[in-house]
DNA sequence: ACAAAGTATTCCTTGACGGGAATATACCCC
DNA sequence: GGGGTATATTCCCGTCAAGGAATACTTTGT
């Protein structure tokens, strides 16, 4: 997680990550879209690599490089658990709610068991 | 963005933010419960502040450090553009479920013409 | 095998960041 | 208003990471 967070930190990083999301591209072609040195692109690529934001196929001489959805999935994963921090609801009213909730299941309960008795 | 992942790279402001989900704090006891000099977790949750993940009430002469949703909420809007390449569906699977998908709603599409027609 | 294209690695320098220690500031209570 | 508590800020130092330049490696085509 942290090591994702690190690896996007990085301003030119987080460009290259941007512009991957149109797909795989060369080491090249990402220097020449984002007017990077081909040296700073490779290492940039290693951390992300490193990181397991990317992956490389190589083709000829080439190598393309493209997003993988592992540490975006732990991100999401992450994210999820301050759920009741960010979602919608503007935390206040969170009690409320799930008061709504209970009170709307306990009367679907009722409303079952006048039903079947 | 990229104070969000900047701030969240350090692992002890990591830490911190981890810790702070169980409700707003004060800086003695996330010096406490973290292990950590106070004049550092003082620094840390300046970060923090500046990236806007944590805001500050004054309590006595205490300072109850607690979340704030925007960066966290960003952090999500970011990862949906990503959606394609980290939901479930792995990668290459994608181009034939989505050939599926078509194939079934052309055969819907067929068998609503025979009603029709 | 050689030349060229594409990429990776190394070396160097510089700036930013985190930790420790000391100090400053704000607030409370008597 | 002085002393104590809680937090913020400053200074210093060591480390680390990013960029530039030069170089090494690898694959391809002839």
């Amino acid at each position: 997680m942290i090591e994702t967070f690190t690896a996007l930190a990085d301003p030119n990083r987080f460009r290259i990550v941007e512009y991957l999301l149109g797909g795989a591209r060369s080491v090249g072609a990402i220097g020449e879209a984002l007017n990077l040195n081909q040296p700073q692109v490779s290492k940039h690529l290693r951390v992300l690599k490193e990181a397991r934001l990317v992956d490389v196929e190589a083709r000829a001489q080439q190598r393309l490089y493209g997003l993988r959805p592992e540490p975006l999935r732990e991100l999401n994963a992450w994210l999820e658990r301050y759920r009741d921090i960010w979602d919608e609801r503007l935390g206040q009213l969170d009690s409320l709610i799930e008061e709504l909730k209970t009170q709307d299941m306990e009367a679907a309960q009722r409303h079952a068991r006048k039903k079947k008795g």
